[in-house]
DNA sequence: TAATTAACTTGTAATGATTCCAAATTAGAA
DNA sequence: TTCTAATTTGGAATCATTACAAGTTAATTA
């Protein structure tokens, strides 16, 4: 994808979503639509520090909780203790690990089936109105394996 | 369950994970595993002030990290800004209310297979040695479906 | 196109959950 | 019973996030 579709394509989703188009707004959702770092506050903040200089953190909060609450973008934790930030575009899950904190999204064929049943359980028997969920899968990941000797049995 | 078996369950609990026993440890694992409430750090604290007076916060964050290192607790976030925790005595996954916070524990048969190929296909995908998960599903509970005057559909 | 205004951004202060640390205590081994 | 490393305590420190007031701006309306 090239970066002026990422940008055509995060305005149309901020107007889809009648999110009044800032800047500030536009350029961290294109950010976030054309990288898969998972990044905090922090990393957002130094990656756009050139385009937007004069950007406060607030901004930033603001900016992702706003998404949140669209169900652009996600929350994730990875034990760092601060949070991470996922552009949702397509259905994934993550998988993370717990001695570097590394996040990977992962997916396969029938994700969406396999997260659609979940939820259809879950009402069944909670009662609960389901309107969404996340999965978090937390393991080693291959460098970890490497730097801590471990072998992975087959 | 009786008080008595629970106190002498969590004993058991604790020697074989090789912690020391201290009042404190395990007090709090006793109430965590007789409370399905998720409490907060500052729940448990009001809890168990009659029992443990003059215990400190930190020994509480100390103590559930412990738990938390051992895989006999889970960390839950409701978005309240604080962090929840749950005895993790059987598998289960958690519905959480967008409203007001709610946490119920849910399980189905079948659950722990469905935990598994989850896990496997993932170990597959990512790379990852997977080690444990965490599934989290959203929604209104009954009793805010009710409040906000929303009616499901079947 | 210009005027209008509600929404947004900014910068700083406030908040509050969690961790850190040094001193006192204690569980469990010898 | 003694000993010591682990744990608890209480208060201070940290740090992510939110709150707030003032300045700015996107987008509607005429």
């Amino acid at each position: 994808m090239t970066n002026s579709s990422v940008m055509e394509d995060t305005l149309k989703l901020l107007k889809d979503h009648k999110l009044r188009v800032t800047p500030q707004r536009h350029i961290i959702l294109a950010y976030l639509a054309s990288h898969h770092n998972h990044p905090t506050v922090e990393t957002i903040r130094d990656a756009l520090s050139k385009e937007l200089p004069n950007m406060g953190s607030s901004t930033i909060y603001n900016t992702l909780n706003t998404f949140v609450d669209h169900r652009l973008v996600v929350e994730l934790q990875n034990g760092d203790g601060s949070t991470h930030y996922d552009y949702f575009g397509t259905p994934h899950y993550h998988a993370i690990c717990t001695n570097c904190g590394k996040i990977v999204d992962v997916t396969y064929p029938g994700f969406d089936k396999d997260e659609k049943t979940l939820e259809e359980k879950t009402a069944e028997i909670s009662g609960y109105m389901i309107s969404g969920n996340h999965m978090e899968v937390y393991g080693l990941c291959p460098e970890c394996q490497v730097k801590l000797g471990i072998t992975q049995k087959k």
